[in-house]
DNA sequence: CTGTTAGCGCGTTCAG
DNA sequence: CTGAACGCGCTAACAG
């Protein structure tokens, strides 16, 4: 009736001491019979161990900090999402920090996790706090980051297969035919804008073509990039006959300057994104994405976290894992509507 | 270096008592003097307080929980983002806890939270809990409920206004001249589903108009709702000249749907949408809304339990507010092409 | 104004 | 196998 059943309330009802209760509840270290009994009292009381006592004695909160720079990118959400999901089934609460990809906000976010004795992180850092994170990973706080590498401290890290995913998106549009392929993509300040350019560069690279800089548009991570792209892509001399959104946020800005030009996918042009979301799908036609998939990286990383936690992975050396792009093919990509040779491509370089 | 500093280790460096370090770093309580020193020695040794502790004393773990159905709704996704901002500003962290609109995962969700000793909780109800969230209630944890009310029990609730959204949306239809609007809701079991048909029904009577099931089509909360939607109304004898789309998760089908059938919009039908997403605005034709405002709703979820945390809020019973809707017309909606002749409207009622 | 004492609820020694 | 005692780090009653 009167606030949470403790430990003692069980106890007194079972007639044993609070710590035979206490081992009863922990299973194997009493006698089979009041353990079960224990276990039936609790369980009809509603006994719920309060985890800010076993904590503090334990020096386990049983939270975990995620920390990302919004919700409003899918692979975030998805992050966010699947994360949850795991580690509530492993008996962890997920705590959430959002940062903007500030590293002020990240600094304050850590802090807060420090004192809140969050057990491990799950982050994308901003970069800037490397020395804090090394810090918590010393002071026996495993720390994983995803989607961006801290360049400063050396962290397990799991990132998308970012080279590979827009090498091999590039190929798609180079083995339909494309030659002139227009990019979008984020700043060479983040490991996806650096990683996913190189890509690109490889597959032109490979496929003996030039790399023009005029076909590449860098910018923040926002829908007005897309239409800034759009503008200094597409309105330009020679227009190329596909485009690579590979700066998620930019999609819908791109969709909407497609659209302004009356430009139809995929007779005049191939659009080719990054990173699936649920309108892409939706889309008529429905948008081609490479996948960077961010359920099997959040999986991965719930899983590296758990198992540290555990103390179970070996003390190596912090390692870096990558998660697989793929390519989804649906009807937004196409040869070229003019009959430019469909030109060879050479068998992959690894 | 071996750990966290605790409170010990600054009092000792201090010469003074556990007790007068606690009160120097609360404030007020002691000297001037020793309190500033007590103060600079904890920031030099980077003290932070240990949260557990505090609250296994206080009973207070500075937690909230935040338990939404999914994060892919853009305003449960609006929400978590304030809230997380708000609170986080206020000193408090966000406990994130997805339930997939289950039961027996809320079930689990507050019991977690309950454990955890959340001080406060901001819920989307799915409401197969009632006596549960009244017992935290009664236990000193304040509830506030958002989006939907929870039938079985009173509890602060903050809505989105619906009733009059719906109203606002339909009337601007009606203004238009749209003498058939065929409606898109959700199910009749969900506060939204209920009140946004119920806005719908008023305006029409207020128009004069007979309410025509056959132009209603209520379903779940996913996209595959807006494309039976759009078959179910659009493929039969007299067409709707506009649609109003009042289950936010079926735009993408209904935007689909419309695709599918060569269907301009707003040439050949209107399209009105509920809830406010990122899509709609850079969608062309930039898509009309009626937006619930997530983020004011948002705001005084967290101004209200902030409020209730500190005792500030009178102990009067559980009120109920509403988020005042918003019509943002964009270019989706124009009157309907036939000739039908736009219909006067009486002055709004009440 | 300060130090001393006493718990918060639990896990974990120690004896028995 | 069980009970009693202790302490995690902190705050809140008391005294002085």
């Amino acid at each position: 009736m009167d606030g949470p059943v403790t430990l003692r309330d069980v106890a007194r009802l079972a007639k044993v001491s609070v710590s035979t209760a206490s081992r009863a509840l922990a299973g194997g270290l009493t006698s089979r019979e009041t353990e079960q009994r224990i276990q039936r009292i609790a369980a009809e009381l509603g006994y719920r161990p309060n985890i800010l006592a076993r904590g503090l004695k334990t020096r386990s909160s049983r939270l975990i900090g995620l920390v990302v720079h919004n919700l409003a990118n899918a692979s975030f959400r998805v992050l966010a999402e699947v994360a949850q999901a795991r580690l509530r089934a492993a008996g962890y609460q997920l705590l959430l920090c959002i940062t903007a990809d500030d590293p002020a906000q990240e600094e304050e976010a850590l802090a807060t996790l420090a004192a809140q004795a969050a057990e491990g992180l799950i982050i994308c850092p901003t970069g800037q706090n490397g020395p804090r994170l090394a810090a918590l990973e010393r002071a026996g706080t495993p720390v994983t980051c995803v989607i961006r590498r801290d360049e400063s401290a050396e962290l397990e890290t799991i990132l998308a297969g970012d080279p590979e995913g827009a090498y091999a998106g590039t190929r798609h549009l180079l083995a339909l035919g494309h030659r002139r392929i227009g990019l979008i993509v984020g700043r060479a300040e983040t490991t996806s804008g650096r990683e996913r350019l190189s890509g690109y560069r490889r597959a032109l690279e490979e496929a003996g073509l030039p790399f023009d800089a005029g076909l590449v548009h860098a910018g923040r991570y926002e829908p007005e990039t897309g239409l800034a792209g759009c503008r200094a892509l597409l309105d330009g001399g020679e227009r190329p006959t596909a485009l690579f959104v590979a700066n998620h946020e930019s999609t819908l800005g791109v969709l909407r300057g497609l659209a302004e030009r009356g430009l139809l996918v995929p007779e005049h042009l191939s659009l080719l994104c990054y990173e699936d979301m649920p309108g892409l799908a939706w889309q008529r036609p429905a948008i081609s994405v490479v996948d960077n998939g961010p359920a099997a990286l959040a999986e991965l990383a719930v899983d590296r976290l758990l198992l540290r936690l555990r103390g179970e992975a070996s003390a190596s050396p912090a390692r870096e894992y990558r998660i697989g792009a793929r390519l989804i093919e649906r009807q937004s990509c196409r040869p070229p509507a003019s009959r430019t040779p469909s030109l060879r491509l050479p068998a992959e370089a690894r």
